[in-house]
DNA sequence: CTCTGTGCAAACACTTTGCACCAAC
DNA sequence: GTTGGTGCAAAGTGTTTGCACAGAG
């Protein structure tokens, strides 16, 4: 991770790889972030957040409902479940391939796509 | 738009159709819909918002600062310009045909999908 | 040693609530 | 006439800011 903070040209503090490793298991609301900060100042984890989201560290994704911060990775998609807000990663990315036409269509150069795909998870979907 | 609000069983109100006219044509913030709401109460647009998006009138999307709302329309799907924040409808979308092998993948039942792609819009590219 | 990050406290902005009155059906 | 919607004012949350001190490079 020091790594990662030397690239993006950051200091490394306590506080910073804290907050980077909360958000790093999964997509996680700024209310979860807050409640699970311990000590830090909640000034200095809405500091922090933005500055990861300015040097796209992290990346901001939503349901219905929330927002929800997550580490940014490569063609990072997801399913979310609408009932109980699971979120998981999509790890093959079927846009990829449509980039050239969609761009040639819409006269945009494009940068990146976040897609989030709505459904029930299997454990909900027993439920219902 | 009477028959919609008939359809969704709410009351048609000047306040409500202002409100829908006012998101009805582009993607837009709340503090932009606050400015254009001239003398409905400020309360009053949060409740009819949030009534919106709970009855599936209203939809939520988001590029890297902000959260819009947007009138919901099968299948929407937008491109961000992420200089000027413009956002254009996709009219036709290639998630669809796949909907049934992620299902298959994920072991999830789909419900719907959203997706945002970012990219700069001819004109902000030119400048760049 | 220097410069940026952090904690603290206070300000600010955004959103929600209770209640009385008003409007749709 | 009844039920639900709206405006108003006030409270409640969530977020941001200025400043002095602390810590990273």
């Amino acid at each position: 991770m020091k790594e990662l903070f030397q690239k993006k040209n950051i200091k490394y503090t306590k506080q910073r790889e804290k907050i980077y490793n909360i958000i790093k298991d999964n997509p996680i609301t700024m209310k979860e972030i807050l409640d699970k900060k311990d000590d830090i100042d909640t000034s200095t984890v809405y500091r922090i957040i933005e500055m990861f989201l300015e040097k796209n560290i992290v990346i901001k994704i939503v349901d219905a409902a929330e927002i929800y911060y997550a580490i940014n990775e490569e063609h990072s998609h997801y399913v979310n479940c609408i009932k109980c807000h699971k979120k998981e990663k999509i790890n093959y990315c079927f846009i990829h391939n449509m980039e050239k036409q969609i761009a040639k269509d819409l006269g945009y150069t494009l940068v990146s796509h976040n897609l989030i795909i709505d459904g029930l998870c299997p454990t909900c979907n027993k439920k219902v």
